[in-house]
DNA sequence: GCCGTTTTCGGCCCGACTGTTTTCAGTCG
Protein backbone atom coordinates (compact mmCIF):
# COMPACT_ATOMS: atom_id res chain seq x y z
CA UNK A 1 0.00 0.00 0.00
CA UNK A 2 1.27 3.64 -1.10
CA UNK A 3 1.60 6.48 1.33
CA UNK A 4 -1.50 8.13 1.37
CA UNK A 5 -0.45 11.85 0.74
CA UNK A 6 -1.53 14.96 3.18
CA UNK A 7 -4.53 15.74 0.74
CA UNK A 8 -5.44 12.12 0.34
CA UNK A 9 -6.01 11.92 3.87
CA UNK A 10 -7.71 14.98 4.61
CA UNK A 11 -10.48 13.92 2.23
CA UNK A 12 -10.68 10.22 4.31
CA UNK A 13 -11.27 12.48 7.49
CA UNK A 14 -13.71 14.21 5.81
CA UNK A 15 -15.23 10.88 4.65
CA UNK A 16 -15.32 9.79 8.74
CA UNK A 17 -16.49 13.10 9.74
CA UNK A 18 -19.46 13.13 7.29
CA UNK A 19 -20.15 9.21 8.29
CA UNK A 20 -20.09 10.12 11.69
CA UNK A 21 -22.36 13.15 11.30
CA UNK A 22 -25.23 10.63 9.34
CA UNK A 23 -24.53 8.16 12.70
CA UNK A 24 -25.89 11.09 15.02
CA UNK A 25 -22.14 11.82 16.15
CA UNK A 26 -22.12 15.28 18.38
CA UNK A 27 -21.21 17.75 15.59
CA UNK A 28 -18.15 18.76 18.03
CA UNK A 29 -17.01 15.64 17.22
CA UNK A 30 -17.82 15.76 13.50
CA UNK A 31 -16.35 18.95 13.57
CA UNK A 32 -12.97 17.96 14.95
CA UNK A 33 -12.41 15.78 12.16
CA UNK A 34 -13.32 18.54 9.46
CA UNK A 35 -11.08 20.49 11.02
CA UNK A 36 -8.16 18.26 11.07
CA UNK A 37 -8.56 17.42 7.19
CA UNK A 38 -7.97 21.67 6.90
CA UNK A 39 -5.05 21.65 8.58
CA UNK A 40 -3.71 18.87 6.73
CA UNK A 41 -4.46 20.49 3.85
CA UNK A 42 -2.83 23.98 5.01
CA UNK A 43 0.31 21.51 5.77
CA UNK A 44 3.50 23.24 4.72
CA UNK A 45 5.76 20.17 5.42
CA UNK A 46 5.15 16.55 3.84
CA UNK A 47 2.88 14.47 5.92
CA UNK A 48 5.24 11.69 5.78
CA UNK A 49 7.70 13.31 7.72
CA UNK A 50 5.23 14.49 10.68
CA UNK A 51 4.02 11.15 10.76
CA UNK A 52 7.65 9.59 11.21
CA UNK A 53 8.58 12.02 14.22
CA UNK A 54 5.43 11.45 15.88
CA UNK A 55 5.31 15.51 15.57
CA UNK A 56 1.28 15.60 14.59
CA UNK A 57 -0.19 16.15 17.73
CA UNK A 58 1.62 19.29 17.58
CA UNK A 59 -0.31 20.74 15.31
CA UNK A 60 -3.19 22.75 16.27
CA UNK A 61 -6.50 20.75 16.46
CA UNK A 62 -4.91 17.67 16.01
CA UNK A 63 -4.60 15.54 19.49
CA UNK A 64 -3.78 11.87 20.45
CA UNK A 65 -6.98 10.53 18.49
CA UNK A 66 -6.66 12.12 15.54
CA UNK A 67 -3.04 11.89 15.05
CA UNK A 68 -3.58 7.84 15.11
CA UNK A 69 -6.48 8.28 12.91
CA UNK A 70 -4.42 10.00 10.44
CA UNK A 71 -0.87 7.73 10.83
CA UNK A 72 -2.86 4.80 10.48
CA UNK A 73 -4.65 6.46 7.14
CA UNK A 74 -1.47 7.81 5.76
CA UNK A 75 0.41 4.00 6.14
CA UNK A 76 -2.68 1.65 5.43
CA UNK A 77 -4.63 3.66 3.75
CA UNK A 78 -7.67 2.75 5.60
CA UNK A 79 -8.89 3.03 9.00
CA UNK A 80 -11.19 0.55 11.16
CA UNK A 81 -13.70 3.54 12.41
CA UNK A 82 -13.85 4.27 8.44
CA UNK A 83 -14.46 0.70 7.36
CA UNK A 84 -17.50 0.29 10.19
CA UNK A 85 -18.84 3.59 9.23
CA UNK A 86 -19.14 2.61 5.64
CA UNK A 87 -20.89 -0.58 6.07
CA UNK A 88 -22.80 1.37 8.47
CA UNK A 89 -23.76 4.25 6.99
CA UNK A 90 -25.17 4.08 3.14
CA UNK A 91 -23.54 5.99 0.57
CA UNK A 92 -27.00 6.87 -1.08
CA UNK A 93 -27.56 8.93 2.91
CA UNK A 94 -24.16 10.90 1.93
CA UNK A 95 -25.44 12.08 -1.26
CA UNK A 96 -28.91 12.83 0.37
CA UNK A 97 -27.23 15.26 2.43
CA UNK A 98 -25.81 17.10 -0.27
CA UNK A 99 -28.93 18.22 -1.35
CA UNK A 100 -29.17 21.60 -0.84
CA UNK A 101 -31.78 21.74 2.36
CA UNK A 102 -31.55 18.71 3.50
CA UNK A 103 -29.05 18.56 6.35
CA UNK A 104 -28.08 15.33 8.70
CA UNK A 105 -30.99 15.53 10.89
CA UNK A 106 -33.54 15.50 8.50
CA UNK A 107 -31.99 12.82 6.37
CA UNK A 108 -31.88 10.65 9.55
CA UNK A 109 -35.04 11.33 9.94
CA UNK A 110 -36.18 10.03 6.48
CA UNK A 111 -33.79 6.89 7.35
CA UNK A 112 -35.89 6.17 10.52
CA UNK A 113 -39.23 7.43 9.55
CA UNK A 114 -39.83 6.60 5.42
CA UNK A 115 -36.66 4.08 5.24
CA UNK A 116 -35.04 6.08 2.69
CA UNK A 117 -31.51 5.99 2.61
CA UNK A 118 -30.77 6.93 -0.99
CA UNK A 119 -31.90 9.55 -3.98
CA UNK A 120 -34.28 7.25 -5.71
CA UNK A 121 -36.04 5.97 -2.62
CA UNK A 122 -36.78 9.79 -2.27
CA UNK A 123 -37.84 10.34 -5.24
CA UNK A 124 -40.23 7.47 -4.78
CA UNK A 125 -41.51 9.08 -1.66
CA UNK A 126 -41.73 12.48 -3.26
CA UNK A 127 -43.84 11.33 -6.52
CA UNK A 128 -46.05 9.12 -4.34
CA UNK A 129 -46.63 11.68 -2.32
CA UNK A 130 -45.62 10.14 0.98
CA UNK A 131 -42.86 12.89 1.79
CA UNK A 132 -45.01 15.67 1.60
CA UNK A 133 -46.95 14.06 4.39
CA UNK A 134 -43.64 12.56 6.95
CA UNK A 135 -43.26 14.75 10.00
CA UNK A 136 -40.92 17.69 9.49
CA UNK A 137 -41.54 17.53 5.84
CA UNK A 138 -44.08 19.69 3.45
CA UNK A 139 -45.53 19.84 -0.06
CA UNK A 140 -43.33 22.87 -0.30
CA UNK A 141 -40.77 21.01 0.71
CA UNK A 142 -41.00 18.11 -1.52
CA UNK A 143 -41.53 20.37 -4.54
CA UNK A 144 -37.89 22.24 -3.73
CA UNK A 145 -36.06 18.56 -3.11
CA UNK A 146 -37.64 17.29 -6.77
CA UNK A 147 -35.99 20.29 -8.23
CA UNK A 148 -32.50 19.45 -6.16
CA UNK A 149 -32.67 15.97 -7.18
CA UNK A 150 -33.55 17.10 -10.81
CA UNK A 151 -30.39 19.03 -10.78
CA UNK A 152 -27.90 16.47 -8.63
CA UNK A 153 -29.95 13.91 -11.64
CA UNK A 154 -28.10 16.51 -14.59
CA UNK A 155 -24.78 16.54 -12.83
CA UNK A 156 -24.70 12.50 -12.31
CA UNK A 157 -21.82 10.84 -13.51
CA UNK A 158 -19.63 14.41 -13.93
CA UNK A 159 -16.49 16.01 -12.36
CA UNK A 160 -15.58 19.08 -11.55
CA UNK A 161 -12.32 19.83 -13.71
CA UNK A 162 -9.61 19.84 -10.76
CA UNK A 163 -11.00 15.87 -9.88
CA UNK A 164 -11.00 14.94 -13.65
CA UNK A 165 -7.47 16.15 -13.57
CA UNK A 166 -6.29 14.40 -10.70
CA UNK A 167 -7.65 11.02 -11.79
CA UNK A 168 -6.25 11.76 -15.64
CA UNK A 169 -2.77 12.81 -14.18
CA UNK A 170 -2.71 9.25 -12.49
CA UNK A 171 -3.76 7.57 -15.61
CA UNK A 172 -1.26 8.88 -17.69
CA UNK A 173 1.37 8.43 -15.41
CA UNK A 174 0.52 4.93 -15.15
CA UNK A 175 0.70 4.97 -19.33
CA UNK A 176 3.54 6.17 -19.45
CA UNK A 177 5.25 3.47 -17.46
CA UNK A 178 4.27 1.33 -20.62
CA UNK A 179 6.51 -0.13 -22.78
CA UNK A 180 6.79 1.63 -26.08
CA UNK A 181 4.45 4.53 -25.23
CA UNK A 182 6.05 8.11 -26.92
CA UNK A 183 3.14 10.40 -25.86
CA UNK A 184 0.34 10.37 -23.59
CA UNK A 185 -1.49 13.47 -23.79
CA UNK A 186 -5.29 13.65 -21.32
CA UNK A 187 -7.97 14.58 -24.11
CA UNK A 188 -12.05 15.43 -24.10
CA UNK A 189 -14.01 18.32 -21.95
CA UNK A 190 -10.76 18.31 -19.29
CA UNK A 191 -8.46 19.19 -22.04
CA UNK A 192 -11.04 22.18 -23.07
CA UNK A 193 -11.11 23.03 -19.82
CA UNK A 194 -14.98 22.84 -19.36
CA UNK A 195 -15.56 23.12 -15.67
CA UNK A 196 -17.49 19.83 -15.40
CA UNK A 197 -16.28 16.68 -17.16
CA UNK A 198 -18.28 13.78 -18.37
CA UNK A 199 -16.19 11.63 -19.62
CA UNK A 200 -12.37 10.80 -19.19
CA UNK A 201 -10.01 10.17 -21.70
CA UNK A 202 -6.54 10.02 -22.50
CA UNK A 203 -4.55 9.57 -26.04
CA UNK A 204 -1.33 7.42 -25.74
CA UNK A 205 0.75 6.90 -29.06
CA UNK A 206 2.60 3.31 -29.11
CA UNK A 207 4.88 1.13 -31.48
CA UNK A 208 2.07 -1.59 -30.54
CA UNK A 209 -1.07 0.56 -29.34
CA UNK A 210 -3.16 -2.89 -29.12
CA UNK A 211 -0.78 -3.38 -26.27
CA UNK A 212 -2.18 -0.94 -24.18
CA UNK A 213 -5.13 -1.36 -21.79
CA UNK A 214 -8.77 0.33 -22.63
CA UNK A 215 -9.25 1.44 -19.46
CA UNK A 216 -6.66 2.85 -16.95
CA UNK A 217 -6.66 5.07 -13.87
CA UNK A 218 -8.19 5.19 -10.26
CA UNK A 219 -10.97 2.30 -10.38
CA UNK A 220 -10.34 2.37 -14.39
CA UNK A 221 -12.82 5.62 -15.23
CA UNK A 222 -10.32 6.86 -17.88
CA UNK A 223 -10.85 5.55 -21.51
CA UNK A 224 -7.58 5.03 -23.10
CA UNK A 225 -7.85 5.45 -27.05
CA UNK A 226 -4.21 4.16 -28.01
CA UNK A 227 -2.83 4.86 -31.70
CA UNK A 228 0.03 4.69 -33.37
CA UNK A 229 2.64 7.72 -33.28
CA UNK A 230 2.02 9.09 -36.83
CA UNK A 231 -1.94 9.19 -35.94
CA UNK A 232 -1.27 10.78 -32.63
CA UNK A 233 -2.10 14.81 -33.50
CA UNK A 234 -5.24 13.32 -35.56
CA UNK A 235 -6.84 11.24 -32.40
CA UNK A 236 -5.69 13.59 -29.86
CA UNK A 237 -8.14 16.43 -32.34
CA UNK A 238 -10.87 14.31 -32.40
CA UNK A 239 -10.63 12.70 -28.80
CA UNK A 240 -10.46 16.28 -27.48
CA UNK A 241 -13.14 17.60 -29.52
CA UNK A 242 -15.39 19.27 -29.19
CA UNK A 243 -17.94 17.14 -31.46
CA UNK A 244 -19.13 20.29 -33.39
CA UNK A 245 -15.69 21.56 -33.74
CA UNK A 246 -14.20 18.54 -35.06
CA UNK A 247 -17.60 18.10 -37.55
CA UNK A 248 -16.66 22.09 -38.76
CA UNK A 249 -12.97 20.76 -39.49
CA UNK A 250 -14.42 17.70 -40.99
CA UNK A 251 -16.25 20.03 -43.22
CA UNK A 252 -13.54 21.80 -43.85
CA UNK A 253 -11.41 18.72 -44.58
CA UNK A 254 -14.22 17.35 -47.08
CA UNK A 255 -13.86 20.89 -49.60
CA UNK A 256 -10.25 20.67 -49.76
CA UNK A 257 -10.71 16.61 -50.91
CA UNK A 258 -9.61 15.65 -46.90
CA UNK A 259 -11.26 13.57 -44.70
CA UNK A 260 -10.45 13.53 -40.43
CA UNK A 261 -10.32 11.42 -38.52
CA UNK A 262 -9.10 9.43 -35.16
CA UNK A 263 -7.06 7.47 -38.00
CA UNK A 264 -5.41 10.61 -39.35
CA UNK A 265 -6.05 13.20 -42.11
CA UNK A 266 -6.39 11.25 -45.24
CA UNK A 267 -6.75 12.39 -48.98
CA UNK A 268 -8.22 9.63 -51.19
CA UNK A 269 -7.54 7.10 -48.44
CA UNK A 270 -3.86 8.24 -48.30
CA UNK A 271 -2.46 9.66 -45.39
CA UNK A 272 -1.34 13.38 -45.38
CA UNK A 273 1.50 13.77 -43.54
CA UNK A 274 -0.06 15.38 -40.20
CA UNK A 275 1.55 13.92 -37.11
CA UNK A 276 0.45 16.76 -34.62
CA UNK A 277 -2.01 18.59 -34.19
CA UNK A 278 -0.70 22.53 -35.34
CA UNK A 279 -0.37 20.65 -38.36
CA UNK A 280 -3.82 19.17 -39.23
CA UNK A 281 -4.72 22.91 -38.71
CA UNK A 282 -2.39 23.91 -41.31
CA UNK A 283 -3.18 21.36 -43.91
CA UNK A 284 -6.99 22.76 -43.84
CA UNK A 285 -5.80 26.71 -44.01
CA UNK A 286 -5.93 27.64 -40.14
CA UNK A 287 -3.86 28.63 -37.22
CA UNK A 288 -3.52 26.36 -34.41
CA UNK A 289 -6.98 26.31 -32.26
CA UNK A 290 -5.84 26.42 -28.60
CA UNK A 291 -7.82 23.66 -27.20
CA UNK A 292 -9.84 25.85 -25.00
CA UNK A 293 -11.65 27.31 -27.67
CA UNK A 294 -13.14 24.43 -29.78
CA UNK A 295 -16.39 24.20 -28.65
CA UNK A 296 -17.44 25.26 -32.30
CA UNK A 297 -19.00 28.75 -31.40
CA UNK A 298 -17.64 30.27 -34.59
CA UNK A 299 -13.81 29.56 -33.81
CA UNK A 300 -12.88 28.40 -36.92
CA UNK A 301 -13.80 32.11 -38.67
CA UNK A 302 -11.11 34.31 -39.79
CA UNK A 303 -13.12 37.06 -38.11
CA UNK A 304 -13.36 35.66 -34.98
CA UNK A 305 -9.47 34.85 -34.83
CA UNK A 306 -8.56 38.39 -35.53
CA UNK A 307 -11.04 40.01 -32.69
CA UNK A 308 -9.90 37.26 -30.39
CA UNK A 309 -6.40 38.41 -30.53
CA UNK A 310 -4.05 37.17 -27.69
CA UNK A 311 -5.41 34.80 -24.70
CA UNK A 312 -4.27 35.88 -21.10
CA UNK A 313 -2.20 33.36 -19.66
CA UNK A 314 -0.92 32.30 -16.05
CA UNK A 315 2.41 34.24 -16.76
CA UNK A 316 0.49 37.37 -17.47
CA UNK A 317 -1.08 37.72 -13.81
CA UNK A 318 0.54 40.32 -11.96
CA UNK A 319 -0.75 39.73 -8.36
CA UNK A 320 -3.32 37.81 -6.34
CA UNK A 321 -6.00 39.86 -4.96
CA UNK A 322 -9.07 37.78 -3.24
CA UNK A 323 -7.68 35.65 -0.28
CA UNK A 324 -8.62 34.83 3.01
CA UNK A 325 -6.36 34.77 6.48
CA UNK A 326 -6.92 33.59 10.07
CA UNK A 327 -8.53 36.68 10.25
CA UNK A 328 -11.42 35.18 8.84
CA UNK A 329 -12.12 31.73 7.82
CA UNK A 330 -8.54 31.03 6.09
CA UNK A 331 -6.07 28.70 7.52
CA UNK A 332 -2.70 30.38 7.19
CA UNK A 333 -1.68 33.82 8.41
CA UNK A 334 -1.57 36.78 7.01
CA UNK A 335 1.96 36.29 6.60
CA UNK A 336 2.35 33.42 5.14
CA UNK A 337 -0.72 34.04 2.47
CA UNK A 338 1.60 37.00 1.32
CA UNK A 339 5.20 35.22 1.42
CA UNK A 340 3.73 32.50 -0.67
CA UNK A 341 2.03 34.35 -3.19
CA UNK A 342 6.29 36.21 -3.07
CA UNK A 343 7.82 32.76 -3.34
CA UNK A 344 5.52 32.30 -6.43
CA UNK A 345 6.80 35.00 -8.20
CA UNK A 346 4.20 37.55 -8.76
CA UNK A 347 4.30 41.59 -7.47
CA UNK A 348 1.91 41.67 -5.25
CA UNK A 349 -0.92 40.54 -2.71
CA UNK A 350 -4.72 41.40 -1.75
CA UNK A 351 -5.63 40.22 1.79
CA UNK A 352 -10.00 40.04 1.27
CA UNK A 353 -11.34 38.60 4.36
CA UNK A 354 -15.05 38.40 5.36
CA UNK A 355 -16.78 41.20 6.42
CA UNK A 356 -18.37 41.79 9.64
CA UNK A 357 -21.99 40.26 9.09
CA UNK A 358 -20.15 36.96 8.08
CA UNK A 359 -20.09 35.60 11.37
CA UNK A 360 -19.58 32.00 10.59
CA UNK A 361 -16.54 32.79 9.03
CA UNK A 362 -15.10 34.88 11.53
CA UNK A 363 -16.20 38.02 9.71
CA UNK A 364 -13.78 41.21 10.52
CA UNK A 365 -15.34 43.55 13.22
CA UNK A 366 -14.26 47.06 12.63
CA UNK A 367 -11.49 46.66 15.42
CA UNK A 368 -9.95 43.42 13.64
CA UNK A 369 -10.32 45.79 10.53
CA UNK A 370 -8.02 48.06 11.71
CA UNK A 371 -5.83 45.73 13.27
CA UNK A 372 -5.20 44.03 10.12
CA UNK A 373 -4.59 47.46 8.59
CA UNK A 374 -1.57 47.90 11.02
CA UNK A 375 -0.34 44.61 10.24
CA UNK A 376 -0.53 44.79 6.05
CA UNK A 377 1.06 48.71 7.01
CA UNK A 378 4.06 46.41 8.57
CA UNK A 379 4.59 44.30 6.05
CA UNK A 380 4.48 46.79 3.59
CA UNK A 381 7.31 48.33 5.34
CA UNK A 382 9.23 45.77 5.29
CA UNK A 383 8.91 44.77 1.80
CA UNK A 384 9.94 48.20 0.77
CA UNK A 385 13.16 47.79 2.01
CA UNK A 386 13.85 44.26 0.18
CA UNK A 387 15.70 44.59 -3.27
CA UNK A 388 12.24 42.95 -5.11
CA UNK A 389 9.81 44.89 -4.41
CA UNK A 390 6.32 43.53 -3.40
CA UNK A 391 2.91 44.59 -2.20
CA UNK A 392 0.61 43.99 0.23
CA UNK A 393 -3.09 46.03 -0.36
CA UNK A 394 -5.35 45.63 1.90
CA UNK A 395 -9.09 44.72 1.05
CA UNK A 396 -12.33 43.45 1.96
CA UNK A 397 -14.92 40.89 0.64
CA UNK A 398 -17.86 42.87 1.58
CA UNK A 399 -20.93 41.06 2.00
CA UNK A 400 -23.85 42.40 -0.24
CA UNK A 401 -26.77 42.76 2.47
CA UNK A 402 -30.12 42.22 1.54
CA UNK A 403 -30.97 46.08 0.58
CA UNK A 404 -27.66 46.22 -1.53
CA UNK A 405 -25.75 48.26 0.79
CA UNK A 406 -21.97 47.57 1.87
CA UNK A 407 -21.05 45.73 5.00
CA UNK A 408 -19.69 48.77 6.86
CA UNK A 409 -19.98 52.54 7.14
CA UNK A 410 -18.11 55.10 4.50
CA UNK A 411 -15.66 55.69 6.63
CA UNK A 412 -14.59 52.10 7.35
CA UNK A 413 -15.00 51.65 3.93
CA UNK A 414 -12.64 54.13 2.78
CA UNK A 415 -9.60 52.35 4.73
CA UNK A 416 -9.65 49.89 2.41
CA UNK A 417 -7.65 50.00 -0.72
CA UNK A 418 -10.03 48.06 -2.43
CA UNK A 419 -13.59 46.29 -2.23
CA UNK A 420 -14.37 43.02 -3.69
CA UNK A 421 -18.89 43.10 -2.96
CA UNK A 422 -20.33 39.83 -2.62
CA UNK A 423 -23.15 37.86 -1.98
CA UNK A 424 -23.15 35.17 0.78
CA UNK A 425 -26.56 35.56 2.09
CA UNK A 426 -30.56 35.50 0.68
CA UNK A 427 -30.06 33.32 -2.70
CA UNK A 428 -33.59 32.96 -3.00
CA UNK A 429 -34.67 36.78 -3.87
CA UNK A 430 -36.45 36.92 -7.13
CA UNK A 431 -34.11 38.13 -10.35
CA UNK A 432 -35.25 41.54 -10.29
CA UNK A 433 -34.20 42.23 -6.51
CA UNK A 434 -31.27 40.02 -6.98
CA UNK A 435 -30.85 42.04 -9.76
CA UNK A 436 -31.02 45.32 -8.43
CA UNK A 437 -29.60 44.55 -5.12
CA UNK A 438 -25.96 43.41 -6.96
CA UNK A 439 -26.53 46.42 -9.00
CA UNK A 440 -26.83 48.68 -5.97
CA UNK A 441 -23.53 47.23 -4.54
CA UNK A 442 -21.46 47.54 -8.13
CA UNK A 443 -22.84 51.55 -7.84
CA UNK A 444 -21.21 52.32 -4.17
CA UNK A 445 -17.79 54.16 -5.05
CA UNK A 446 -16.35 51.52 -2.84
CA UNK A 447 -17.07 48.39 -4.77
CA UNK A 448 -13.95 47.76 -7.09
CA UNK A 449 -14.99 44.06 -7.84
CA UNK A 450 -17.62 42.26 -7.83
CA UNK A 451 -16.78 38.26 -6.78
CA UNK A 452 -18.39 35.54 -7.19
CA UNK A 453 -21.53 37.15 -10.05
CA UNK A 454 -23.78 34.05 -9.82
CA UNK A 455 -22.91 32.27 -6.45
CA UNK A 456 -22.99 28.55 -8.21
CA UNK A 457 -21.47 25.62 -6.44
CA UNK A 458 -20.62 23.46 -9.11
CA UNK A 459 -22.64 20.22 -9.35
CA UNK A 460 -24.18 20.95 -6.07
CA UNK A 461 -26.06 24.09 -6.11
CA UNK A 462 -27.00 26.73 -9.03
CA UNK A 463 -26.66 30.36 -9.31
CA UNK A 464 -28.76 32.51 -7.69
CA UNK A 465 -31.32 34.27 -10.45
CA UNK A 466 -29.90 37.24 -11.50
CA UNK A 467 -29.89 39.46 -15.04
CA UNK A 468 -26.15 39.25 -15.81
CA UNK A 469 -26.66 41.66 -18.90
CA UNK A 470 -27.71 44.15 -16.34
CA UNK A 471 -25.27 43.31 -13.78
CA UNK A 472 -22.51 43.29 -16.49
CA UNK A 473 -23.73 46.17 -17.69
CA UNK A 474 -23.49 48.10 -14.34
CA UNK A 475 -20.25 46.89 -13.85
CA UNK A 476 -18.67 48.35 -17.15
CA UNK A 477 -20.60 51.82 -15.79
CA UNK A 478 -19.27 52.07 -12.92
CA UNK A 479 -15.58 51.06 -13.40
CA UNK A 480 -16.03 47.73 -11.22
CA UNK A 481 -14.22 44.41 -12.76
CA UNK A 482 -16.20 41.24 -12.67
CA UNK A 483 -14.77 38.18 -10.53
CA UNK A 484 -13.43 35.55 -12.45
CA UNK A 485 -13.70 33.20 -9.11
CA UNK A 486 -11.09 30.42 -10.20
CA UNK A 487 -11.92 28.22 -7.38
CA UNK A 488 -12.54 24.80 -9.58
CA UNK A 489 -16.14 24.71 -7.24
CA UNK A 490 -16.81 28.03 -8.32
CA UNK A 491 -16.02 28.86 -11.95
CA UNK A 492 -18.14 31.72 -11.65
CA UNK A 493 -18.53 34.22 -13.83
CA UNK A 494 -19.18 31.46 -16.19
CA UNK A 495 -17.03 31.32 -19.13
CA UNK A 496 -19.63 31.87 -21.62
CA UNK A 497 -20.50 35.30 -20.37
CA UNK A 498 -17.41 36.66 -20.85
CA UNK A 499 -17.20 37.59 -24.13
CA UNK A 500 -20.16 39.36 -23.32
CA UNK A 501 -18.67 41.35 -19.95
CA UNK A 502 -15.66 42.70 -22.09
CA UNK A 503 -17.69 43.90 -25.38
CA UNK A 504 -20.03 46.00 -22.16
CA UNK A 505 -16.53 47.33 -21.73
CA UNK A 506 -15.86 45.74 -18.17
CA UNK A 507 -12.44 44.38 -16.87
CA UNK A 508 -12.72 40.70 -15.03
CA UNK A 509 -10.46 39.67 -12.42
CA UNK A 510 -9.46 36.11 -11.85
CA UNK A 511 -9.00 35.21 -8.18
CA UNK A 512 -8.50 32.22 -6.16
CA UNK A 513 -10.33 33.04 -3.04
CA UNK A 514 -7.94 31.09 -1.48
CA UNK A 515 -8.15 29.91 1.79
CA UNK A 516 -4.98 28.69 2.24
CA UNK A 517 -1.54 28.73 0.95
CA UNK A 518 -2.27 25.53 -0.98
CA UNK A 519 -5.47 26.84 -2.77
CA UNK A 520 -3.29 30.20 -4.82
CA UNK A 521 -2.27 27.91 -7.13
CA UNK A 522 -5.73 26.98 -7.96
CA UNK A 523 -5.74 30.42 -10.23
CA UNK A 524 -4.59 28.53 -12.79
CA UNK A 525 -8.05 27.35 -13.46
CA UNK A 526 -9.28 30.95 -12.98
CA UNK A 527 -6.66 31.15 -15.80
CA UNK A 528 -7.74 28.35 -17.91
CA UNK A 529 -11.20 29.39 -18.21
CA UNK A 530 -10.84 33.15 -19.02
CA UNK A 531 -8.91 31.36 -21.89
CA UNK A 532 -12.07 29.36 -22.62
CA UNK A 533 -14.17 32.36 -22.56
CA UNK A 534 -11.83 34.67 -24.94
CA UNK A 535 -10.15 37.39 -22.47
CA UNK A 536 -6.89 38.50 -23.53
CA UNK A 537 -4.42 39.56 -20.70
CA UNK A 538 -5.62 43.34 -21.07
CA UNK A 539 -8.64 42.99 -19.95
CA UNK A 540 -7.43 41.68 -16.68
CA UNK A 541 -7.05 43.81 -13.50
CA UNK A 542 -4.40 41.45 -11.46
CA UNK A 543 -2.60 41.12 -14.68
CA UNK A 544 -1.75 44.90 -14.07
CA UNK A 545 1.59 45.40 -12.75
CA UNK A 546 1.69 46.51 -8.86
CA UNK A 547 2.23 50.14 -9.88
CA UNK A 548 -0.27 50.25 -12.66
CA UNK A 549 -2.69 48.29 -10.09
CA UNK A 550 -2.39 50.74 -7.67
CA UNK A 551 -2.87 54.05 -9.78
CA UNK A 552 -6.00 52.20 -10.34
CA UNK A 553 -7.44 51.68 -6.59
CA UNK A 554 -6.34 55.31 -6.20
CA UNK A 555 -7.85 56.91 -9.09
CA UNK A 556 -11.18 54.86 -7.74
CA UNK A 557 -10.75 56.63 -4.38
CA UNK A 558 -10.29 60.03 -5.93
CA UNK A 559 -13.60 60.14 -7.95
CA UNK A 560 -15.49 58.44 -4.73
CA UNK A 561 -13.99 61.57 -2.67
CA UNK A 562 -14.85 64.05 -4.94
C1' DG B 1 -12.52 15.00 19.29
C1' DC B 2 -9.78 19.23 20.94
C1' DC B 3 -8.55 22.38 24.30
C1' DG B 4 -7.09 24.62 28.77
C1' DT B 5 -3.22 29.19 34.36
C1' DT B 6 -10.99 29.71 34.30
C1' DT B 7 -7.28 22.35 32.85
C1' DT B 8 -9.34 16.61 33.71
C1' DC B 9 -15.03 19.19 32.45
C1' DG B 10 -17.60 21.89 29.78
C1' DG B 11 -17.11 24.70 26.49
C1' DC B 12 -16.51 24.59 21.26
C1' DC B 13 -16.91 31.00 15.33
C1' DC B 14 -22.65 32.72 15.12
C1' DG B 15 -26.61 35.03 13.38
C1' DA B 16 -30.47 34.81 10.27
C1' DC B 17 -33.87 32.63 7.90
C1' DT B 18 -37.24 29.03 7.14
C1' DG B 19 -41.07 26.35 7.67
C1' DT B 20 -44.19 24.61 10.35
C1' DT B 21 -43.41 20.32 15.01
C1' DT B 22 -46.94 27.54 16.37
C1' DT B 23 -42.17 28.44 19.60
C1' DC B 24 -37.92 26.62 17.90
C1' DA B 25 -35.10 22.99 15.55
C1' DG B 26 -32.76 22.56 11.31
C1' DT B 27 -30.12 24.48 7.75
C1' DC B 28 -27.08 27.65 5.68
C1' DG B 29 -23.21 30.50 4.81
Amino acid sequence: MPLLDAYTVADLLDEIGARLELSGESPFKVRAYQNGAEVLRALKLPLAGLVEDRKLKALPGIGEALAEKISKLHRTGSHPLLERLREEVPDGLLRLVALPGLGPKKALRLREDLGIDDLDALERAIDDGSLAKAKGFSAKAAEKLKHALGFVRASAGRLRLNDADALLSVAAAELRAQPGVTQVWPAGEARRRCETVGELCVVAAADRPERLPAKAGPGERVRVLAVKPGCFGAALLCATGSEKHVAELNARAKKEGLALSEDGLTRKGKAVAAPAEADIYESLGLPYIEPELREGRGELDAKDQKARGKLVADADLKGIVHCHSTYSDGANTLEQMAEAVRAMGLQYFGIADHSKSAGYAGGLKEDRVKRQREEVDALNERYAKEKAPFRVFHGIESDIREDGSLDYDDEVLANFDYVVASVHSRFDLDEAAQTARIVKAISHPATTILGHATGRLLLRREGYKVDLEQVLAACAKHGVAVEVNAHPVRLDLDWRWHARALELGAWLSINPDAHNTEELKLVAYGVAVARKGGVPPDKVLNALDAKAFEKHLLARRKRWKK
